[in-house]
DNA sequence: CTGAAAGCGCTTACAG
DNA sequence: CTGAAAGCGCTTACAG
């Protein structure tokens, strides 16, 4: 029972079997071509019949563009940046874009993935949690794809960044703790090479300093994920004058805590310890979290990484997009007392 | 301060530079080609000078593979899906090919998006949530371009499939519950042309019925979210002979579900209700939520997609892969009484 | 090992 | 509107 194999039928096979021009097969499946509706139809139905597929490698080869857009994400574990794919997806899929997905791992693989990305001839470039080399950036340039990082901002690069207004998220972050009665501190942080994280960071003190000492402040890194956020706060709670409150700078983070604070130390959120977080994930919204948090609004971000991705020409000039920063406040804080 | 834009430099202008034939500039990037030292080394040299990056477009044209694997994945709310890509996208990188992501929107699309992947001539198409028809199964069989579903099975359609045995789960939970000492029990659901849920919900009620009248077991929709889950166990709950104990179809759902039971209900899970789910997603095991499951083996399971769509021969005798349902016991079921 | 030539499947000026 | 021809940037028999 071998199951003939036909080979795939091209624009020749289609022209021939249709009595036209491969010309005409193609300006067929061109909208806009001028072509009569009689021939168009003739080519439709012998690419009908010979279930023809027109091949966009050729296609692209000459019309130097793949509609193929690259997302460069190193980090999965993050809902964050599932929701960042999922709606870039969407949005781009409407107007007829694809995602490639690299996902780099290693901090010195990025360079190379992206090496491997242009040799696929991406329209573009889009970067939501990975790295690019000033060099590398300035072949993306030489070479017209524009690149846009989300919710990051690499600097010294030159590329498109779109993100929110961390600086102005973190000190709102500790004006709403401060005015909860806060007094005592805790911090998971995450890698300071981010600028995001640190941003954050330098933001929080910022204001954190008009009131109290911030050299008491208890600061441990919880990696970017749940457990790593559930350990720091194990060890920060631990400390002999336990905070009272706790800013997580990524709310993945702040879930953890706010597990290990609760379930395994036993105490209360927000009365014992106020805990806060930044992104504003789904599972913050979540029945068992309500956590108060900083959004990133990753829906106006992404139509402007669309919007920033659809001029090559704007590359001479990167833009810095800063979207400003949301407190969304929930049941893990406690309320404003005056 | 315009830049000037030095076009691309292709393998013909890479050849000039090096003094050398454009077959020598294929062979040098052409690993396990026939290319002397000497020579090979000219050439990347001049290719660093000109910033040379090989066009995938064209070798792909003529070798006829593109390292690209189609991924349509059309419900991203579900964490097991992030989950699935993200582990898919790590091990085909592993394998030098990347993802080309598919959300197709709506039921009618799906068939419409296979059009679009066939013209992106990727060397197979993986379907994680989302459904094809028996014709366009066909024109890739014809193409010979590979397809595989995980976690879920398309009756009638010719193409390889990997999946949980539904049925087997479908089982143990229900036995699980009963070994509890569950008797009224509450089941939330989804859409039943999911081969997978249907099987869960057939293995659950084989089970059930050996021991109680699954006449009266209630049963809500929950349309595969956490809202939809919330929504269904108000709903469920509310009913006059409340269940002690309620399945959810899948774990998204099962958490909505216990947000809803133990926030707004002010019941305790599982003193007043056994709660389980299906997938074992990462959330599950949350401290918050310690969700009883019937395990999806998401890893294993790409392993055996990455075997099936390397195999190009393979799909005339499409394969069956079943993996053996695995129950998670966590805290929100209660203890097995003898 | 090396190069000249053919060709992958298309699109696009260019004539008509 | 239509077709013949050139060409996108490569790879691969084929000779040498």
């Amino acid at each position: 029972m071998t199951r003939e194999r036909p080979a795939r039928a091209n624009s020749t096979a289609v022209a021939r079997l249709a009595g036209v021009s491969i010309a005409a097969v193609s300006r067929a499946f061109v909208p806009g071509s001028s072509i009569s509706p009689e021939l168009a139809a003739r080519v439709y139905e012998a690419a009908r019949q010979l279930n023809y597929v027109p091949n966009n490698l050729a296609r692209s080869l000459i019309t130097r563009q793949t509609n193929i857009v690259a997302l460069m994400l190193a980090d999965m574990t993050n809902p964050l940046f599932s929701e960042i794919l999922a709606e870039a997806s969407r949005k781009l899929e409407a107007t007829g874009k694809q995602i490639l997905l690299f996902t780099p791992e290693g901090t010195q693989g990025f360079d190379q993935c992206l090496q491997r990305i242009l040799e696929y001839q991406v329209d573009a470039i889009v970067i939501a949690a990975a790295t690019i080399s000033s060099r590398m950036a300035r072949l993306c340039l030489d070479r017209n794809v524009p690149v846009v990082t989300v919710g990051r901002h690499l600097p010294g690069i030159r590329v498109h960044s779109v993100r929110g207004d961390a600086l102005d998220g973190g000190a709102q972050a500790a004006d709403l703790m401060l005015a909860g009665g806060g007094r005592r501190f805790g911090l998971i942080t995450g890698p300071s090479d981010l600028t995001t994280i640190a941003e954050r960071q330098v933001g929080i003190f910022a204001r954190l300093k008009q009131t109290i000492d911030t050299d008491q402040v208890v600061i441990e890194d919880g990696r970017l994920t749940y457990d790593g956020g559930y350990e720091a706060a194990l060890k920060i709670m631990g400390s002999p004058d336990r905070p009272d409150s706790l800013i997580c700078l990524t709310d993945i983070m702040a879930l953890g805590a706010m597990d290990a604070i609760r379930f395994e130390l036993g105490l209360k959120v927000p009365e014992d310890v106020a805990i806060m977080g930044f992104d504003d994930i789904a599972e913050s919204r979540q029945a068992s979290y309500q956590l108060t948090t900083i959004r990133t609004p990753t829906r106006q971000m992404i139509e402007h990484m669309i919007r920033l991705i659809s001029d090559r020409t704007a590359m001479d000039a990167p833009e810095e997009i800063e979207m400003p920063a949301e407190l969304i406040v929930r049941r893990s804080t406690r309320p404003i007392t005056p």
